[in-house]
DNA sequence: TAGATTGTTAATCGATTAACAATC
DNA sequence: TAGATTGTTAATCGATTAACAATC
């Protein structure tokens, strides 16, 4: 019964199929191994355990071999985990060396942080270009990308397949300026608008950054602290 | 029985106390219904029962209603909450108004597009000043907020009484400025290093913002439905 | 072989949803 | 009063942890 369904997975489901419902939880915990494992790998730490690796990054080595079991055994019985393979194996899983191409609409303030920042280029995401409207920007570069002026989105993306877009433009446009993404055949919208996008997850994915949202977490642990204390 | 039970959290459990146990989930979620609520107040709106919020929100009526619980009756039987009354009682939650302090360590490129973000102003966060170590900015004002060395952070925040340190600097001296600003009473920090910080929860909390990861889960989500497409 | 450590199943825990009694 | 909708308990669902057999 049970080599019978294994056989049915070695079969079906192969590739890409094998994470079809891996949960979000597992999903979002994947950079974090991407990063720890990156820190041994510069370390020069070659083998590791998930009870070593568990310590490090403050989790259960349960819940490590859970994870990583979802997309396949990446260990071997009785040694561990090899430090690079599994790097490896996680650097494919998040796309890092897929050649992404991204482009980011809005070249203000945060838009020009970003462009800037070693955080793609460390990630294998190329930002092939930066959008914005306003005439005192556009023809400019930041960080050796060009802006470029918004009504030349449609051409660009016909011309360079993007697959990216990062959002850094005032949410009263938002939900406009991601309909006309997606008719450009972008498929992924990482959004630092505030604002949730409603469109069709069929035909777009989207990463909210609700930077706000993180700010009153803060907020609310330091005035609990504060009341709690107080109280004492 | 139940009667007892709540007679007793009435008299031991009182103000903050009441929220001891909230889950991390919970308290995730409450910065969304922030902004939902501030959206209906400005449509004017003054009424509405968990099932209409529910809608708005795609979220499940029974799940605001919890979540509001953890926090005290909120609403009323047989008419809903009142839009306003909620909005209040979530600012007083989330410290909308308590007149939180904080200062941005780093004044580089993401420092100061933070700085000039209306998001601090809007949620009661007052910026009282920026610090960093280069002497080419050091003396120089952005976003009406003075830009001071590093060196004066003591003398500064033994004058005023700094409540959050946003974390906008080099991984690399992460830690060591961490330490710096938990001695000089700080006790809630914005990470935005990308670095795990390992600090002392009792002395300090910290918010992590992990740009990479959040890019990281979007590439993971594209590639992915890329491969499922080919497999078709 | 013996020891170590994974892969995987079973048990536990917590979070979400459903149901309904309380009550406005 | 009847209708509506909350507050709250019970049921369900999913995620995490523990345990252990498989196996290197």
């Amino acid at each position: 019964m049970r080599s019978e369904y294994a056989n049915n997975k070695e079969t079906l489901f192969h590739g890409a199929e094998e994470r079809a419902n891996v949960s979000a939880a597992v999903i979002r915990r994947l950079p974090r191994y991407f990063r720890y494992l990156r820190e041994l790998i510069r370390q020069g730490k070659m083998r590791i355990s998930s009870n070593e690796l568990a310590k490090m990054m403050n989790v259960t080595a349960s819940q490590i071999r859970q994870d990583l079991n979802c997309f396949g055994g990446f260990g071997q019985q009785g040694y561990g985990y090899n430090v690079n393979y599994l790097y490896a194996r996680i650097c494919d899983l998040l796309g890092v060396g897929a050649g992404i191409h991204a482009i980011i609409i809005g070249a203000g303030d945060l838009g020009r942080a970003l462009v800037r920042a070693p955080m793609f280029e460390k990630r294998g995401v190329d930002i092939v270009s930066m959008f914005d409207v306003d005439p005192a920007l556009i023809g400019r570069s930041v960080g050796g990308v060009k802006i470029r002026d918004m009504k030349e989105l449609e051409d660009f993306c016909a011309e360079i397949p993007v697959d990216m877009a990062v959002l850094t433009l005032p949410k009263e446009v938002a939900h406009e300026v991601s309909e006309r993404l997606t008719k450009c055949g972008i498929r992924g919208l990482w959004n630092f608008t505030g604002k949730d996008l409603a469109l069709d997850p069929a035909q777009v994915t989207v990463e909210n950054v609700h930077l706000g949202d993180s700010l009153m977490i803060l907020n609310y642990k330091l005035c609990q602290k504060q009341t709690d204390s107080e109280a004492l």
